[in-house]
DNA sequence: CGCTCGCTTGATCTCCTTCAAGGACAGTGG
DNA sequence: CCACTGTCCTTGAAGGAGATCAAGCGAGCG
């Protein structure tokens, strides 16, 4: 497997130029390398950590737990992604991040990244722009939990997905991993499991995606992304084809 | 009225501590100050601002327009906060930012601040945490909006405007200005209009609360923190003897 | 004085929840 | 090899939170 270093130039790379050398330090870190039981949390909500998580294999997510115990899920994490870099900034975390199935991460030194953060002014930008692309991408997730509905919301989630997984260079042709039970789905998108596999079928029923045994296929997109009214632009990818930015 | 740079480092100051110096820096910001009559704009989408925007008076509000017309707003902002920070970073802002009521505001070129984020880590490392309290509100209203009934949502919304006007120094005694109609709470809520009206009523029925004539009045705090299960943890900040961090 | 904007109320409809239960499948232990 | 168990998916019926449609009212304002 790649280092992690070499993995979070890859990924910083999506959002931005980055320049040989920098590139070069990052691939440098030294990363501890963890692997995480399906179900078990790698950060809880009050942690102060003294790392960055990156995800080398797997799919991490991000949750609160209320009060009455529902679990609200603020986004799930593909290999190659950074959930926790806002750790280097706030003093504690408010939300746990787990592991959905069984998954491999790294685990970078806070210091080590604030060196660079220091030293390295592209390293620093691309590092600030990929916790503000998570900022962008909970933005989205509010406007489509309030006002979607149930489904479109689920369209949705299927083409932000898809859409992270071919920056991640994780697609398979139209097809990638998506080891996610519907429960996983519900609560991301405030509903009910139920009501998440009623519509799950009136999804398939299109024909326009099939997610079966932990694989998203996307059969046909542009129908998937106009039942979503799905508009990538938020996930300020540069270089994606289907991203059009506005001028 | 104080000057804008005073105000931004005012702002910074709720969420760490500012050595003197950079608090100096900061003071001799020179800002262009505007006035913006109701409901107009500042930002839209695409735009690819030079300038970050500080609220000086009135009540700014981010928000993103759906394929439906259907308006979700992300964030209100109220005067001291900086509602653009993150357009240092990102290259063009994916919603709109505007005036519910005439407001003033200040604007500070992109490489002014640029120039203190290179020279002085501390300012740095604060305006970078204040992004991310942003996203960590993102969340929390992605949650809000998601899980909690009508009811419990907009007790949470007064719960935590009423903080951060705490938070800004705005409030007196119990009570602080809100100047927003049922129809900006509705879409902030991800409610309809009427709905937002019966709710407003069955929450005036507790006594806990009183919202009228754009002037919010806590009357009973436990009460309405507990309709609301409202924990500041997540706006991360320091020195307001409501918030109990967990270590 | 009339007009617009925001607040309020009523009646009906629907999307989603809740509760309940059956079935498919994998893992485990006898 | 086969019961046993848990997890996940699926389906049905009933109930509720909030949407929608429609209309009246009050206050600020040109």
């Amino acid at each position: 497997m790649k280092p992690a270093g070499e993995t979070l130039a890859q990924h910083l790379g999506c959002f931005g130029e980055l320049p040989p050398e920098d590139r070069a330090a990052l691939a440098e870190l030294k990363a501890e390398v963890r692997d995480l039981p399906r179900q078990t949390d790698v950060l809880r909500r009050g942690d102060r950590p003294t790392h960055v998580v990156i995800v080398l294999g797997g799919l991490l997510y991000r949750y609160a737990v209320g009060p009455g115990g529902g679990r609200q899920i603020h986004s799930f994490y593909l290999p190659t992604e950074a959930p926790s870099v806002e750790s280097l900034h706030l003093d504690y975390v408010d939300n746990h991040l787990g592991a959905v199935v069984h998954s491999r991460i790294g685990l970078f030194p806070h210091d080590q990244l604030h060196r660079l953060i220091d030293e390295r002014p592209e390293i620093r930008r691309l590092l600030w722009r990929q916790t503000l692309v998570q900022g962008a991408i909970f933005r989205e997730w509010l406007a489509r939990n309030s006002t979607m509905t149930a489904y479109a919301s689920l369209a949705h989630l299927f083409c932000e997905m898809f859409t992270r997984a071919q920056a991640a260079g994780l697609t398979n042709g139209n097809s990638c991993a998506l080891p996610l039970t519907q429960g996983f789905v519900a609560d991301a998108l405030g509903l009910t499991a139920v009501h998440t596999n009623r519509t799950l079928q009136a999804l398939r029923e299109t024909g326009a995606v099939e997610w079966r045994s932990g694989r998203l296929t996307v059969k046909d997109w542009p129908k998937l992304q106009a039942i979503a009214r799905f508009h990538p632009h938020y996930l300020h990818l540069r270089s994606n084809p289907r991203v059009r930015r506005k001028h």
